[in-house]
DNA sequence: AGCACGCCGACT
DNA sequence: GTCGGCGTGCTC
């Protein structure tokens, strides 16, 4: 008796045992996948982690379907990573399996439905439905059980099939289907009969007298002279000789050519490699020997340096170090939209040996990735991705770049496993012995904090790169503004004329609006009625290019209304602001500029980003109004002037890091100004120009920053003083939810005897008609974190235990960002 | 997570 | 009397 111990994609906690043949078990290495029957008709793609003899006693195993692979794909180091993030981010080990693999290896079974053949039907005998699909088989060989739910338009089909079944009409076939195909090239060499140089003149006098296909050839032999003996595809022969796909038939038919196919890898960059050697500032320098330093001692090294301290050119110089040691090295960024900036800056320096993963990338390009890396091929060396490039087979990794470390967008929040990429990236590091460099101008409270109490080392760059100086900052104050009438529509007069400065002299501009939309409101002046969203407790946000008002939390949207559906006025008007707005004022106030707008709606599709940011380059675009997104690592050369149109709506977020975000957002958005010789400026409008957080902006005072932030992190039991567990509680029944919060949180304040916050009702109590609470968990530094987690889990076991609180849905966040 | 089983209200 | 609503329990 032979057992295999599998990992289901599913939010399941345990794992699943099927039984094999003995050629099987031989066969299995952990790591390989197989395909697992699972409940009544579901197969699923499951993993391999265990091979024993040990035969369930309280069930009966089921037998494994197929093996999917030839060799393990997912090395046992992974497994070993994916086993500490489900302990310690609470989730079940199958989502993070499901998070971790590439959704092309994790298919899950269509049945087939075929007609049986030479089965007698007797249509007279069928029900209406089963005449239907009877029917529907005349036309279609076989169906899928999604479209008998539709034909029959009912979700529970199976009582019928199985009628048909035992009827004799009907029968099922599971099917797995690979849906990864690696992309195959055609590619032609001259027939060997010809490879001599008697043969070539046999060849010449058998074309003589088909002139087309004699200019082939001769394009051929050109080809193989200047590609010095690279295969040549049949693409590139009929593109060269203008030809017809036709004659080089023609040809092969004649066996004077022959063709062949060769799997072509999809990922594939043609840079030159051009390693010239890259020269660093004594800044640069000095700050790349600290780090080396610190790495002899610790594992994880902080790298604070200020906007457009050239960390990039360190990263390169360290990435090189430790390619001459034959090790792998992952680059983590926080978001896709930076990596098309820094793929071209890698690739011109290290050539064919990055590759690039993210969430943008097709399912077969992100299998190809997975192949090279776990194969640790030359095209791989360097992987550049965004957090899920963390759960690659790497075998020999040896460095880990976590670059904007302090970005938020590192944590994911839905679905689970919700996990940090940087702190498991520190975890898979320790795993392979590798070191891990935490890069940011602004790094985060927790980062900070871990190199003062020497468990990170820190390097820090002060000065900018080629010695430009950091931006001068200006604040304008609005109140003062507004109350002397300094105002044009959102804009101050100081504003307007820093813009027409900047412009003059041939600059550009960016302005920044944290919020998207035109005007996030739209309020009655009658009654005061703004409308809200159907299924979600928000008000719904103007998009005036659409005419319309949208939920931006379900995606709700209704046409805008002329009249007020409470009042029927007709006197309605627009409240706050957002970056459509601020174009649209831009238009009238400098109506012969070209204005961009860069946010979530502008850059939809796969393309979307790069277009922007590139006609902005090109400076096809004068004035550049966006969202967060523009504080994100971009460099543009030719921007003087940074505009933030109001300070204030990032700091009275009802958040424990509102402070510290706003910081970081105003310092990396004020970073975009000045890159050369000039000092760039920065104009933020606040309606709280003494605010100690644009103080500290303004003086670009990280350490003051800190230091404040700290303090009150400590006062509020706030990390990194405390480990913050959040649990969110969803319910259609606002009452029900209601009581069964509060059980939760008076049995887990009595167990636990640390802080618990709740059941609080979020801002926004109501998303997709599911009510929401949620209950916060503070964790001391001195009381341990395994034995709170496991005190949590009891409870929330017993919680499913209460009839009538076990519909409620909890999601655990651990660390909560 | 799915998915089937099972027990209650509104319909041919 | 059945269809279908969702509450409950299980999946190797």
């Amino acid at each position: 008796m032979y057992f295999v111990e599998v990992i289901l994609p599913l939010a399941l906690a345990k794992t699943f045992t099927y039984s094999v043949s003995e050629a099987e078990y031989n066969y299995i290495q952990k790591g390989m996948r197989v395909a697992v029957p699972f409940g009544k008709s579901k197969i699923y793609t499951a993993l391999a982690i265990n091979l024993h003899q040990d035969k369930p006693t309280l069930y009966e195993a089921k037998e494994i379907h197929q093996i999917l692979d030839e060799k393990p794909i997912v090395t046992e180091n992974q497994i070993k990573h994916w086993h500490w993030i489900a302990d310690y981010y609470m989730c079940a080990i199958g989502d993070v399996y499901r998070g971790a693999l590439p959704s092309a290896l994790l298919l899950e079974n269509e049945t087939l439905i075929t007609q049986k053949i030479g089965g007698f039907v007797d249509e007279s005998q069928l029900t209406d439905d089963e005449f239907l699909i009877y029917q529907a088989l005349q036309q279609q060989s076989s169906l899928k059980l999604q479209d008998i739910i539709g034909i029959l338009n009912k979700k529970n089909v199976f009582p019928i099939i199985q009628k048909l079944i035992d009827k004799n009409v009907l029968v099922l076939q599971d099917e797995m289907q690979e849906s990864y195909k690696p992309k195959l090239v055609r590619y032609i060499r001259l027939h060997s009969k010809y490879e001599s140089s008697q043969g070539l003149n046999d060849l010449l006098e058998v074309l003589k007298n088909a002139n087309k296909q004699k200019e082939i050839v001769l394009t051929y032999f050109q080809l193989s002279a200047t590609e010095k003996k690279k295969p040549i595809s049949v693409k590139k022969l009929v593109e060269t000789s203008n030809a017809t796909s036709a004659v080089v038939k023609a040809l092969i038919d004649k066996e004077i050519f022959e063709d062949y196919l060769l799997q072509q890898d999809r990922v594939n960059f043609t840079g030159d490699s051009n390693s010239n050697q890259l020269q660093l500032s004594p800044a640069q320098q000095k700050a790349f020997e600290e780090i080396n330093t610190s790495f002899l001692e610790k594992e994880v090294c902080l790298l604070h340096g200020v906007t457009s301290s050239g960390k990039t050119e360190i990263y390169i110089k360290l990435i090189e170090e430790f390619l001459a040691t034959e090790k792998q090295v992952l680059y983590l960024l926080p978001e896709i939209a930076l990596t098309t900036q820094l793929v071209t800056r890698l690739q011109a320096h290290f050539g064919n040996k990055v590759a690039v993963f993210h969430s943008k990338y097709s399912n077969n390009e992100r299998v190809e990735v997975w192949n090279q890396v776990l194969q640790n091929s030359e095209k791989a060396q360097i992987v550049i991705g965004a957090r899920s490039a963390l759960f690659l087979p790497f075998s020999n990794l040896g460095f880990i770049i976590v670059d904007e470390e302090h970005e938020q967008t590192f944590k994911q929040v839905d679905p689970a496993p919700r996990y940090h990429a940087r702190d498991a990236s520190i975890v898979l590091a320790s795993f392979f012995k590798a070191k891990v460099l935490l890069g940011s101008a602004t790094p985060s409270i927790e980062s900070y904090y871990n190199t003062t109490v020497d468990k990170y080392g820190l390097v820090e760059i002060k000065a900018r790169y080629g010695n430009v100086m950091m931006p001068e900052i200006e604040l304008v104050d609005l109140k003062d503004k507004y109350f002397r009438k300094r105002m044009t529509g959102h804009f101050s007069d100081v504003l307007i004329d820093g813009i027409t400065t900047a412009l003059s002299l041939g600059e550009q501009v960016i302005l920044f609006q944290n919020r998207r939309g035109y005007s996030p409101l739209l309020e009655c002046m009658t009654c005061g009625h703004v409308p809200q969203c159907q299924q979600c407790d928000v008000s719904l946000t103007y998009h005036k290019h659409k005419s319309q008002l949208r939920c931006h939390y379900c995606g709700y949207s209704i046409a805008k209304p002329t009249n007020c559906h409470s009042c029927s006025s007709i006197d309605l008007t627009t409240k706050g602001f957002g970056t459509e707005q601020i174009q649209q004022e831009l238009t009238q106030l400098f109506p012969e500029r070209k204005i961009g707008r860069m946010d979530q709606d502008t850059t939809r599709g796969k393309f979307g980003f790069e277009k922007i940011i590139d006609s902005f380059k090109n400076r096809e675009i004068d004035i550049m109004v966006g969202t967060q997104m523009l504080a994100k690592g971009l460099d543009f050369d030719n921007v003087s002037l940074v505009g933030i149109m109001n300070a204030d709506n990032m700091l009275y977020h009802p958040d424990f890091r509102a402070f510290e975000r706003s910081f970081q957002t105003m310092t990396q958005v004020a970073g975009r100004a000045g890159r050369s010789e000039k000092q760039g400026k920065v104009i933020i409008q606040t309606y709280n120009p003494e605010h100690n957080i644009i103080q500290q902006v303004t003086n670009n005072d990280y350490e003051g920053m800190y230091k404040e932030q700290l303090y009150d992190r400590q006062i509020y039991k706030y990390p990194p003083y405390f480990r913050i567990i959040k649990l969110t509680l969803k319910h259609r029944d606002f009452e029900k939810l209601k009581e069964g919060s509060l059980w939760l949180y008076q049995v887990l304040s009595q167990h636990l005897g640390i802080p618990v916050l709740g059941p609080e009702e979020p801002g926004i109590n109501r998303i997709r008609n599911e009510y929401i609470r949620t209950i916060m968990i503070k964790i001391p530094h001195n009381v341990s974190v395994i034995g709170t987690k496991k005190t949590i889990q009891k409870i929330l076991n017993s919680f499913d235990n209460v009839v009538q609180y076990r519909a409620i849905k909890v999601a655990l966040n651990v660390d909560f960002y």
